[in-house]
RNA sequence: GUCCCCAUCGUCUAGAGGCCUAGGACACCUGGUUUUCAUCCAGGCAACAGGGGUUCGACUCCCCUUGGGGAUGCCA
């Protein structure tokens, strides 16, 4: 008897929904289907100074926008709930898994310091060694442990790791993997807040949730030994391992924000269909039996085979991307359904309520909205270098204030106008620069003209990845930056914004 | 540094030892259709990283080198 298929795509709840994300949604959920199974969703929030419940909210709102329907969820409930770890942790879920492999001696308390760990990780590094915990706490006796205890030293708990021989396991597509034990770290299973880490969590609640294949991204490799080992403690069957490639930017280093639009909310705002999406992803590391490369997800599940994907990292290539969105645009949309379509991304009442406050009182005729508001709708304005020439404020300064302004929006939590606002105040003190001097560049590389609607209020609707992908856009434009002008910005950066 | 993964046109890929003179698609270039533009159509440019094996025969199998990527967190 064959176990039945269940998938699972695991996001963790930080920062905006990631095509990596729906990339792997997409390949768990066209397994499972092809196989008669279920696709689960979980959510992975035990980094709890991370994790936000906005961020959980847009990942549903982006997967169900892309059509990737799961089949048990925390939204949707099931029969191994609950879906959400963190409420898995307040179930005390995870702690009597941990005091098992304590008490069977697969684990132990660690009281080390992170200053202590950060030493010796650099001086194993230094020595040529792999760096990992060196096995301090495994010392300790049962009275020093207590004692330690009884003092309200803070500790965490770390998995025991064999130091001989090696981990053979094998991966759907590549086959059998060896890694040596002695490589594998000692790996902290439960942290000092009580929270698991993802290696236990992962691991617990894969097995819990009967998941048959662990379809994840070609990062996880290494670590598949912990997951492994502790399967073997615990004394259960382990799933088998299928590693995806990992999606790429276009200079190959795997996809990142800091380089890429990487949110699925940039996607949709910059007007691609869900279906043309899900069909480029479906055709990176992937293609139909017959060649086609237009295919719906319908047809993607109907000849799915696991066999046919290729390893080899795909860079993601919005360029490839927009020529499938014109087919899809062209070739399945009724000029009903197209009208529809554009009325439900952004020509809506809706929309058009978020909008009308800027431009209300800056108009006398209706003729006068849509030279103001279309970089409300637009993908990268059309600005030239003359453009970015601004009379009152030099060249490298612009360049400085666009990279920092990168830089900034890029670790901002909230994307609100407050926020912004109170960003580009600190930014412009920090430089000593007068405000409107920092958003002068700023109003250009946004709107694409020096006036526009109120700044912080426009960026906050077109929202963070727009933004950003538009201060790059500008900051090409200008020139650019070059490798070693980058390097020392990188450096005043830091000293300056501190 | 150490370990792991990967390797066909610039990019996405087809290719399961002879069907390969390596096919398709994006991008780019040329021409045609079109009042313009776009679409559409026709054509062009362009790749098996290198070196050793194995074999009658390697893009396909093995090894080495090189290149790229990832991991090395009380992040996932």
């Amino acid at each position: 008897m064959t176990k039945k298929v269940r998938t699972r795509v695991a996001p963790s709840p930080t920062g905006d929904p990631h095509v990596g994300t729906a990339y792997m949604a997409l390949f768990c959920l066209a397994f499972a289907r092809q196989q008669g199974g279920e696709f689960i969703l979980r959510i992975e929030d035990t980094d709890a100074a991370r994790s936000t419940k906005e961020s959980e909210d847009s990942i549903f709102q982006s997967l169900e926008w892309l059509g990737l329907e799961w089949d048990e969820g925390p939204d949707k409930g099931g029969p191994f709930g609950p879906y959400r770890q963190s409420e898995r942790v307040a179930e005390g879920l995870y702690r009597g898994y941990v005091d098992q492999l304590v008490s069977q001696g697969d684990a132990f308390l660690c009281f080390c310091s992170a200053e202590r760990l950060n030493e010796m990780r650099n001086e194993l590094m230094a020595k040529g060694l792999s760096a990992q915990y060196d096995g301090y706490c495994l010392g300790l006796s049962k009275a020093e442990i207590s004692t330690k205890i009884e003092n309200g030293e803070s500790h965490v708990i770390r998995m025991k790791v064999p130091r001989e021989g090696s981990c053979v396991f094998p991966d759907k597509l590549r086959g059998d993997i060896e890694i040596e034990w002695s490589q594998i770290d000692m790996q902290i299973l439960l942290k000092s807040d009580g929270n698991p880490t993802y290696h236990l969590a992962v691991v617990v609640d894969d097995h819990l949730m009967e998941i048959s294949h662990i379809i994840r991204g070609e990062e996880w490799i290494n670590s598949a030994p912990k997951h492994i080992l502790l399967h073997q403690y615990f004394g259960w069957d382990m799933p088998e391992l299928i590693h995806m490639p990992l999606l790429r930017n276009p200079d190959k280093s795997k996809l990142s924000k800091r380089k890429n639009p990487t949110s699925i909310n940039f996607y949709k705002r910059m007007g691609f269909l869900p279906e043309a999406l899900v069909n480029y992803l479906g055709m990176l590391g992937w293609s139909m039996p017959n060649g086609e490369e237009k295919f719906s997800l319908d047809e993607m599940i109907a000849s799915f085979d696991i066999n046919r994907i290729s390893l080899g990292a795909p860079v993601f290539d919005i360029e490839k991307l927009k020529w499938l969105n014109g087919r899809w645009l062209r070739e399945e949309l009724s000029d009903e359904q197209f009208a529809d379509r554009l009325n439900e991304w952004a020509y809506n009442r809706e929309n058009l309520l978020k909008i009308i406050p800027l431009i209300k009182e800056r108009v006398d005729l209706f003729t006068e909205i849509a030279p103001m508001a279309t970089f409300l709708v637009e993908g990268m304005p059309s600005i030239s270098e003359e453009d970015m020439t601004l009379k009152k404020v030099p060249e490298d300064i612009v360049k400085k204030v666009l990279q920092y302004a990168i830089w900034e929006t890029e670790a901002l939590n909230n994307w609100n106008r407050d926020n912004l606002n109170a960003l580009f105040t600190r930014l412009a003190e920090k430089l000593d620069l007068k405000i409107r001097d920092v958003l002068a560049p700023v109003f250009i590389a946004i709107s694409g003209q020096p006036v526009s609607p109120p700044l912080f209020d426009s960026m906050a609707i077109l929202g963070s990845d727009m933004c950003r992908a538009r201060l790059r856009h500008a900051l090409n434009v200008t020139g650019g930056i070059s490798k070693k002008q980058l390097k020392k910005l990188e450096k005043s950066y830091r000293s300056e914004m501190r």
